[in-house]
Formats: structure tokens, C-alpha cells, sequence
DNA sequence: TTAAGTCCTACTAAATCCCTTGGTTATATA
DNA sequence: TATATAACCAAGGGATTTAGTAGGACTTAA
């Protein structure tokens, strides 16, 4: 998500270039953007030129929203919701852990991809990214050459 | 470790009782406390009338320290410590996940064992347990008679 | 018409978590 | 001194999750 958001700037970006980017597999990127776009966090379109958009601003997407789509839960329990994790009751430390889930979903839910894309670790990732893209380019144009 | 704050009071605690009591196998107590002695959380004395006792008063024991002690880490990362998670750098979000952790390891770090005794959910649960190691005994006594 | 892309299902590999089995050693007490 | 109680230890197993593969069907811009 955070790459649409770095790169999706002019047009949609195909899987298959979030892919090479950010070495994640496309059969594996496609599981995820089903998920993301069942959620309506993305818009996709079909065919050559194709690919996944934001579909809204990157100011009002945030972390905790892409973990719900794609996780369904933020869940540090193990005996989750259900809350009959011993014999049919809560055990001692039910209460404890749905705080920290709570705490985690917080701290999620205040960091919008707009203020990823601000962090100087990720811009500095990023231009790594692009660096590579252009020297793997040249590669190709050396080649054709 | 929150049964042996809340039941180690008169002498160490079995790992048995621990066992029936939290419904956790024993086998399986056995190794997360070879791991929390490993660490001074606990002591252990062996024999008839032994069994495990707090190494610290439970106001000085922190839930991330029992954490640290039988999972090694609060790590959200998957790339974890070593940044090495994309081709030998880091990934776009690295940070975030480190910042996650650290957020985990911080609220975990606040509460101490006696902090979760005082809780009243943890009050409540543990009164059942008690209510029920009593109806437990009783039915023992009876089929004595 | 063709290639680029999404979309879909089924399967696999590895890791982790919790637990089981089957022991040994130490020690309080009868 | 014998016995029961308990900690200690090692090897392995089942369930679940995570990440990925494989192989294809459908859509659509050029």
C-alpha cells in the first residue's frame, strides 16, 4: 500500500511492478489486494495499462485499516473475542492482552500512509528503490543496444 | 507467574497446582519455567513440599520481563532485528514494525505483577478458581465417606 | 488479435505454539 | 532407608499461521 502511495502518483501500478520493487511475490500480492480491495482501500482496472490505485487520498488511509483488511484481526490474546479461553470462562490474563490489542490498534490507527510517505527512513528506502530501477533500465537499454 | 503472585504468598507452588489451576499442561509449565528460572524470575526448590517462588516481589516483575524471558523478544518486525529483510537492506516499513515493538514492549514494561493482582477482572477470575479447587476438595472428601 | 493485466483456486513449505511421552535426579518425610 | 513428590530434561507431534507456488480464466487497451 505504501508503495501506491510513493508511486501511484500518475496511474494505477501494476502488482507485478509492486513485486519487483518490494520482493513480494505477485501470487501472493494478489491474495493481499483481493482482501484490500473487497475493503475498498483500493480501485482496480483490468488490462494492459492496468493496475491497483488508492482509492482514497493517502491522508485518510491508515495502517490500522490495511492490518484489518488483510489480517481481520489485531488480536495479541489467542483466546480472542471469544473470551472462553479456560474451561468456558476468561483466563487471568484475558483482560490484559485485549488492552494491548486495543493499545496496538491504537497506535495503528494514527499513522496514515501520507505520513509514512513524510518519513525520511522510508523516502531514503524509496530512493534507493527508484536508484535501482533506473541502473536495472540502463541494463536493459545497454542490452538492446 | 501470575498464579505463583497470587497463590506464592505461603510457601513455593507446584507446577501441578499451577497446572490444574490455569489449565496449561504441565509439560509445557515446565519448559516456560526452566526458561523464567534461567532468568532469575523465579527459584525453584525440588522435592516433597517444593515447587516454584517469585525471585523478586511481584512489584518489581513486569510482564515484559516475562516476555523477554520465555519469548526472547516483542517483535512485530518479521524482517525482526537484523534489517536485512530486502536484498541486504531494509524494507520500506522496517521502522514502523521496530516502532510497533518498541510501543509493545513499552506498555508491557509498565505493568507489574502486583498491578495485574489488584485488577479487579483478575480478582474475579481467581475467586472462581478458588470457588472451584473448594468444590473440587469437597467432592474428594465425600467419596472418602 | 494479442499481450498485459486482474482475478481465482488449490496446493506446499516452513515456522511457531502448545502439548505429549518417557524418562532422570533431588529431597522431605514416614 | 524406602517412598512419594517434585523439579529437571530431551525428542517429537499436531494444529495453525504465514508466505509462497502453480496453473489457469477473464478483461481490455493497443
Amino acid at each position: 500500500m505504501l508503495d501506491l502511495a510513493l508511486y501511484g502518483d500518475r496511474g494505477p501500478i501494476s502488482l507485478a511492478d509492486v513485486s519487483s520493487r518490494q520482493d513480494i511475490s505477485l501470487s501472493y500480492l494478489e491474495q493481499l489486494f483481493a482482501k484490500l480491495r473487497r475493503k475498498e482501500l483500493v480501485s482496480s482496472s483490468r488490462g494492459p495499462g492496468g493496475g491497483y490505485r488508492l482509492s482514497r487520498p493517502s491522508e485518510e488511509i491508515f495502517v490500522a485499516d490495511i492490518i484489518d483488511a488483510v489480517d481481520e484481526r489485531v488480536d495479541a490474546t489467542g483466546c480472542a473475542g471469544s473470551s472462553d479461553c479456560q474451561d468456558g470462562h476468561t483466563c487471568l490474563t484475558h483482560n490484559l492482552w485485549t488492552d494491548l490489542s486495543d493499545q496496538i490498534h491504537h497506535f495503528l490507527s494514527d499513522i496514515s500512509l501520507a505520513s509514512l510517505v513524510e518519513r525520511r527512513d522510508v523516502q531514503s528506502v524509496s530512493a534507493r528503490q527508484i536508484q535501482k530501477a533506473r541502473s536495472a533500465q540502463s541494463i536493459i537499454l545497454t542490452a538492446v543496444d
